[in-house]
RNA sequence: GCCCCCAUCGUCUAGUGGCCUAGGACAUAGCCUUCUCACGGCUAAGACAGGGGUUCGAGUCCCCUUGGGGGUACCA
């Protein structure tokens, strides 16, 4: 039997980070055992989904890598893969259990049904519904039904214990007498959650159910329903949820706004990700630009194998030691014996490094790749690109891109004229001697030939040694004057990859900054 | 209220009765390296929620308490 998994999220034009772990174990489970993923979209909640809030979710996974045998796009011998479209399969599904007895239509009014839980409550006991017609015979049931439409129940049998073994969370069993004939039908013909994913589940053969922790209390309803189908139920492994970060509250698209700190404010508009015109409200309010969102990520210049290995690392081990474990690696590895049965939180400051261990190994080309788009953004390049002009500056960065972003942060004068810093100048340029040192340098600069590192860097040795001065302290002040900021690559790169002329001509126009 | 689940450093985790004076990683602090920053190296600090059992022996098994999460919907 191949393995089928599924993810089934809802179409609300993000990408949940929470939802992506879950998606990927189901991934990673599925092409472990050579089996199949099935992406299948819930889009019963007319009120929540918009048609075009589909592709930003199939766009993140795409980018992530995660992809799906059927489905969106691809189609499957198991279409539709909208449940808005499946409607007449749950109708017809309704029908069969009403026909054999498994499900009654409940003719009871919500006012009736409130008298009885309020009893119950009276009475401490918590109210378990039973309804009234729960004893018409399939014959009577199927023709009432047909007279008079009404919400559909299932019979819950008395006395018997529902087992799950649940792969991860273990063996829980809950009491039939606890559970309410669930309604698996609206009235007006509408299917509900609990039946609906069954119905598709069963139809679309899958094997393995990997989802959030969350739904673990639906489960033995939802077993129900399997039986009554007279089908045996799937593998379930309920993933525990991923808590926002320093915390033991679930991540949720609802506190979205509250990571929305100062610090990403400033990330945001660092990299020219949001209109510099909006205010720090309408920042926290755009629902894609958030951490826990996909799509800032990719904005901000992760690499999405990076992202992959946090969260995939993120209730899930390896062994005692791995922390950088690629998708090829976890692909081969994945199992539930190591998903923890706790839920974990999300730390921003890992995923970083995790990230950044994959950008400084990444090949040249996917660095220039990178960068590209945030420059663009910050506009500092055009159209037209020198990708060896780019090569140089990113290997000139080195070690210090940790995310594509941070080329604005130890590059972006390469692309522009230097922005000086006030207290850079005050504290390296202007110096006691520094700046006459610097000047006299300058000329010593125009004779550099070849105009490459170790050139420059001989001449500045000899010079300093001959002038009695620290050689950091010119360093220092070159770099202040051709970048105009503290940090960055070693000022030689800085200097050879600007050129000699323009060299000259920024520390010129730098020693002509007036001294504060 | 009732039902279900969970509980090791701030965070992610290793640990499946003796290998644990609890290991690794991120973050934090200090030192080293160094033209700045970043990288790298070394070091430090830092956890078994509490209480009862079981056992020669418990982070590991059982029970209770506490804390957290989920469900209890004609939501998903």
């Amino acid at each position: 039997m191949t393995i089928r998994t599924r993810f089934a999220p809802s179409p609300t034009g993000y990408l949940h980070i929470g939802g992506v772990r879950t998606a990927l174990f189901c991934w990673l489970y599925a092409r472990r055992h050579g089996g199949q993923f099935i992406l299948r979209i819930d889009d019963t909640d007319a009120e929540r989904n918009r048609p075009e809030a589909l592709q930003p979710i199939l766009d993140g996974f795409k980018w992530l890598g995660i992809t799906w045998d059927e489905g969106p796009e691809v189609g499957g011998p198991h279409g539709p893969y909208f449940q808005a479209q499946r409607g007449d399969l749950y109708r017809a599904a309704v029908m069969k259990l009403l026909e054999t007895g498994k499900a009654y239509p409940c003719y009871m009014t919500k006012e009736e049904i409130d008298v009885l839980r309020k009893d119950a409550e009276a009475n401490k006991a918590s109210y378990v519904h039973r309804g009234r017609d729960r004893d018409l015979s399939p014959a009577d049931a199927v023709r009432m039904f047909r007279e008079k439409p009404a919400s559909v129940r299932l019979k819950v049998a008395a006395d018997q214990v529902v087992v799950i073994d649940d792969q991860i969370c273990g063996k829980v069993e809950v009491q039939t007498n606890t559970i309410s004939d669930p309604v698996i039908a609206r009235s007006d013909g509408s299917a509900l959650y609990n039946f609906a994913t069954v119905v598709d589940d069963v139809a679309m053969n899958i094997t393995h159910i990997i989802r959030a922790k969350e739904h673990l209390s639906n489960t033995p309803v939802q077993v129900l329903v399997y039986e009554a189908m007279g089908v045996k139920p799937p593998v379930f492994a309920h993933v525990p949820v991923v808590n926002a970060p320093n915390s033991n509250k679930k991540l949720s698209k609802r506190d979205a706004h509250k990571f929305v700190t100062p610090e990403v404010i400033a990330a945001l508009r660092g990299v020219h990700a949001v209109p510099a015109e909006w205010t720090d409200e309408q920042i926290k309010k755009n629902e894609s630009l958030n951490p826990v969102m996909v799509e800032f990520y990719r904005v901000m210049g992760y690499l999405p194998e990076g992202v992959i290995n946090y969260l995939g690392r993120l209730g899930w081990s390896l062994d005692d030691k791995a922390e950088i474990i690629p998708i090829e690696t976890m692909r081969a590895n994945f199992g539930f014996e190591r998903v923890n049965s706790s839920s974990a939180s999300f730390d921003p400051a890992k995923m970083l490094w995790v990230a950044s261990e994959y950008t400084k190994v990444a090949p040249l080309d996917s660095k220039i790749d990178g960068v590209i788009p945030v420059l663009q953004r910050a506009g500092l390049l055009g159209d037209t690109i020198d990708r060896d002009k780019l090569g140089t500056v990113v290997l000139a960065c080195s070690e210090r891109l940790k995310i594509f972003a941070d080329v604005l942060n130890y590059a972006a004068f390469f692309f522009r004229d230097p922005q000086y810093d006030a207290k850079a100048v005050k504290q390296r340029l202007h110096k006691e001697g520094v700046a006459e040192a610097l000047r006299e340098f300058a000329e010593l600069l125009k004779t550099a030939d070849p105009f490459d590192v170790p050139t420059l860097e001989a001449k500045l040795a000899t010079f300093s040694e001959a002038k009695q001065l620290k050689a950091g302290d010119l360093n220092h002040a070159m770099r202040v004057a051709t970048t105009g900021v503290m940090i960055g690559p070693g000022v030689f790169e800085c200097l050879v990859i600007l050129g000699k002329d323009e060299t000259l001509r920024r520390i010129d126009v730098a020693l002509q900054l007036p001294r504060t």
